[in-house]
DNA sequence: CTGCATCCTACATGATACTG
DNA sequence: CAGTATCATGTAGGATGCAG
């Protein structure tokens, strides 16, 4: 049985789920993996959530250790969200639900004009 | 663009996301990995589900073609689920989840007393 | 055994406005 | 710029009962 944060889980799966089952914080990370982001940065390219909602789930981001956060004591306000090296830990994770997505497009759907995301295969900190 | 059952998406990551982002596909997809399996033994290994949610859940995981469903018509009524080859792609991804969900525990919780899952690495139909 | 039909509730998220 | 504060709402999921 493991623990973690006064809840017990069968399944070590569940823990990954219960961290990231919602509509964003997946998405979060993703654009994370490109490297330290300020609040707005995040604003503008997570799409087309809320404030309040990006606020809230990088608040839960940095609760369960994923993410850092960094404030400037700067006049206007600046602050750095981060992944932490458990967060960079999914990167391997992401990168497959990417492939596995595309695979899903060729075999059930198509492809039209447009951008798309590139993925994130390589650690920023290597370069 | 990337389009998929009429909608449309820029990024992989969302399909994937849009597929399996709720309380228990992930887990069903999970105990399917073991190979295939009836109605009463999803029911009974995915845990707290209720038939109402499962019926739903599965009904969507088919629609989405990462399950397929077999009827035997038989008296009582016998009805097999199992993953597709799309859904066993999904190996990979779920057995890093787990062993995320490991990492996680080392770093954030605690090991108690009690039954864990095992990951599902290998496929049954090496077997 | 494998569902479907109702009814119901909680919570995640959105819309909008405001603040240091 | 980086957030709160209110208010509102859709929907996923639960509880329960019935059916072929």
């Amino acid at each position: 049985m493991y623990v973690v944060n006064n809840k017990e889980y069968t399944c070590a799966i569940t823990i990954a789920q219960d961290i990231f089952n919602d509509r964003w914080k997946l998405c979060i990370i993703w654009h994370l993996l490109e490297g330290e982001k300020r609040y707005k940065d995040l604003f503008e390219s997570v799409g087309e959530i809320t404030q309040k909602t990006l606020t809230s789930k990088l608040r839960e981001l940095e609760e369960k250790h994923l993410i850092s956060r960094q404030i400037f004591p700067e006049i206007p306000p600046k602050v750095v969200y981060a992944l932490t090296p458990i967060g960079e830990k999914l990167r391997p994770i992401l990168n497959e639900m990417f492939d596995w997505g595309i695979d899903y497009v060729q075999e059930h759907g198509t492809l039209k004009d447009g951008v798309v995301c590139e993925p994130k295969f390589s650690s920023k900190i290597d370069k």
